[in-house]
DNA sequence: CGGTTAGGGGTTTTT
DNA sequence: CCCCTAACCG
């Protein structure tokens, strides 16, 4: 059974009462194992499955535990458990009370946080200061969500006072934004949790326990909601010091005040690391000891044995250390799975991978380019979600953005087009359009200059008879569009077969093929695979064109793959952005950031790039403590043996760079360390204004 | 000119 | 991938 297994500190946390326990739980001690065990226990004592509630991180830590826990209970039970991310839980629940919920990228979001303030003018506002930019309104609104609860004027004023005359636009720019993100039926990750905090707030999912793992990144908006859900129990797992959150608003306030908050509350400590050996603990520690202590806690070395200390690595120049390291990974006889490369900002990434890739060594990423960031993908993605979601405009002008000559501006009147042609009915607008009129658009402009009102119709009938193209696209209003040009015609006849082959469709994979195979689809690859073939002097290489092409294919097949498990189209595509950037392709060596590398361990690591600037990033640094946590998390996560490296020249962009405090703190590098002058930081958060 | 589209150069971290 | 700038259109 899961508790036989547990050492004393661990089974006494597991098998604590009912009521508000916090586990303090170090990198390395079980902290898996323990929550396994208490979820061992609760069902041994007779709780009902359905009344526990597991919240992770990440989907694939729940998986995990839950998969484990199968090994000793029966799946009907353990399947009853509630577990998952708090967005995926709350997604779940969601669902259920709006069947027609429909997720989306920060990203698109973002895209169309930016056009609501773009149409605002503010040079002509005669502002005493540079308003800030669209993104960074758009990033401190995203944080605000999740980090206050409070309006978003009060706590935005409250760091930056300044802007109190702007504090009425901005205040109107995001009014405009939640109103649209009804309209299009959109709704963000903080939306997710948003709703059903409101939900909860009149309504109750009662729960025995619920387990909470990585407690210490839980955000204020998080730790809101777990009130709000007041179950009988809590079981907080967590670590301070790898609380590494802060710009998404994690509040270390959780778990620093849970004693405070609930005076009734055991606080127990795990302190027996299995994980790494005697000298990479005491280097971790060497250097997070300077962060203040909130819980006492002291590790103890649970592994003995030969160990081999942390080997500091210092190159001359940066691609001479990620040659030396693709170098050392040839040589060395553990496995490639076992090895992780990892690294603070994902713009490591590329030459690590270059370079072991220079010396045919397969490696895989976390993050960065994802599987569903390819445009491949996305294209296939934006289809399926206008099909769900048929208010969806931004799905719809991606993917019309792919016929020459149209771009997002046009191709947004297109949507409207449709919309006008079928009274509203995006897809009567595509198929069976009633309206053959235009509709009258940017009607501002042609009030006011008079202009393209009477060019709409030109041409419109014989324009684009050479194409042979079915009567019922050649008939299409669509046509008597004053800048549709013949490329045009012909996606938009390609779309048309498509949309009129899987409009009655609603199993995935059934799409996904059909969508595949389509002639629009096939348009698509060959622009894409062409694109990739070329070579710099601008000339298709063949060879390389049908390489892309192959692995397009290969993309769009994992992903029709994947969609066989969703019955429903809907629930498919949500999942897909829910947990889309948790799937790493491939085999081999491991490439992570610091933030991708949490919860997971490795017998071999190597941290990267440990210069001043970049580890700590001194860009936008939340905080010194902040950054040495994540040094603290990316040390901890090597069993075996740890390389740190450095290189103290990049020849490239032509930088000097000093090895990173941290490695002085841990002793590697002699001396303490000195502050270098800060440099004039580039303000990047302003937008420019013509005064 | 104004509004777009298309292509080139620099990047913090995530559900 | 996001921001900027150079061509392009009516």
């Amino acid at each position: 059974m899961p508790l036989s297994t547990l050492n004393a500190e661990q089974l006494s946390a597991a098998t604590a009462p009912l009521g508000q326990n916090l586990i303090i739980a170090s990198a390395g001690t079980g902290k898996t194992s323990t929550i396994v065990g208490r979820i061992a226990h609760l069902l041994q004592n007779g709780m009902d499955p359905s009344k526990i509630l597991l919240l992770t991180f990440t989907n694939k830590a729940a998986g995990e535990m839950i998969a484990r826990l199968e090994r000793y209970f029966p799946k009907k039970i353990v399947s009853k458990i509630e577990s998952g991310t708090f967005h995926a839980v709350s997604y779940r629940w969601l669902k259920e009370l709006h069947p027609n919920l429909a997720l989306k990228q920060p990203s698109e979001l973002k895209t169309l946080f930016r056009s609501i303030y773009e149409k605002r003018n503010f040079e002509r506002m005669n502002l005493p200061l540079a308003p800030f930019s669209a993104t960074y309104l758009y990033e401190m609104y995203s944080l605000y969500q999740n980090a206050s609860l409070e309006g978003f004027d009060e706590w935005f004023l409250e760091k930056y006072p300044e802007h109190d005359v702007i504090m009425d636009a901005y205040m109107d720019i995001v009014q405009e934004f939640e109103k649209e993100k009804i309209d299009y039926g959109f709704a963000s990750f903080n939306d997710l949790l948003l709703r059903i905090k409101t939900y909860l707030e009149s309504n109750t999912i009662h729960f025995e326990e619920v387990l909470v793992d990585e407690y210490q990144d839980t955000n204020t908006l998080q730790g809101a909601l777990i009130d709000t859900l007041r179950p009988r129990s809590l079981f907080c797992v967590g670590d301070y010091d790898q609380s590494i959150y802060a710009f998404n608003g994690a509040n270390i306030e959780n778990i620093a005040t849970f004693s405070t908050r609930y005076p009734e509350a055991n606080v127990f400590t795990l302190k027996t690391n299995y994980r790494s050996t005697a000298p990479i603990l005491s280097l971790a520690n060497r250097v997070i000891e300077r962060n203040e202590r909130i819980y006492p806690k002291k590790l103890e070395v649970g592994r003995h044995g030969k160990t081999h200390p942390p080997r500091l690595l210092m190159y001359n120049d940066l691609f001479e250390q990620y040659q030396s390291i693709a170098q050392s990974i040839k040589h060395t006889h553990v496995p490639n799975d076992n090895i992780a490369v990892i690294f603070r900002n994902n713009s490591s990434a590329d030459g690590i991978e270059a370079s072991l890739r220079e010396v045919g060594i397969p490696c895989k990423r976390k993050g960065g380019t994802s599987f569903f960031d390819a445009k491949e993908i996305k294209f296939l993605l934006d289809l399926l979600s206008l099909l769900v979601n048929p208010k969806d405009m931004m799905a719809f002008i991606h993917i019309f953005e792919y016929a020459s000559g149209v771009g997002s501006a046009l191709s947004k009147e297109f949507f409207q087009c449709f919309l006008h042609f079928g009274n509203g009915n995006f897809m009567q607008g595509v198929l069976y359009p009633v309206n053959s009129e235009l509709p009258n658009l940017k009607p501002n402009k042609n009030v006011q200059l008079g202009l393209f009102d009477d060019d709409h119709e030109i041409g419109s009938a014989t324009r684009f008879k050479h194409l042979d193209l079915p009567g019922n696209v050649y008939g299409h209003p669509l046509l008597k569009h004053p800048r549709i040009i013949q490329d045009g015609v012909k996606f938009f006849n390609d779309f048309y077969t498509l949309m009129n082959d899987i409009r009655a469709e609603r199993d995935p994979a059934k799409i996904l093929r059909t969508a595949t195979s389509s002639k629009l689809y096939s348009g698509i690859i060959d622009m894409l695979s062409t694109q990739r073939g070329r070579l710099k002097s601008g000339e298709v290489d063949e060879e390389k064109k049908k390489l892309a092409r192959e692995r397009i294919l290969r993309k769009a097949g994992l992903l029709l793959d994947l969609s066989r498990q969703y019955k429903e189209l809907g629930r498919f595509v949500n999942a897909m952005v829910l947990g889309g950037g948790e799937l790493s392709e491939g085999e081999g060596v491991n490439l992570l950031t610091v933030h991708a590398s949490k919860g997971l361990e490795f017998p071999e690591v190597y941290v990267v790039d440990l210069v001043d600037g970049r580890f700590p990033n001194r860009k936008m640094m939340s905080s010194i403590e902040e950054e040495r946590r994540l040094f603290y998390v990316a040390v901890t996560r090597a069993k075996d043996k740890l390389y740190l490296s450095l290189a103290k020249y990049d020849k490239v962009k032509k930088i000097d760079y000093k090895p990173s405090q941290f490695l002085h703190e841990a002793g590697l590098v002699k001396g303490e360390f000195v502050e270098p002058e800060p440099k004039k930081a580039r303000k990047k958060k302003t937008a420019e204004t013509d005064q």
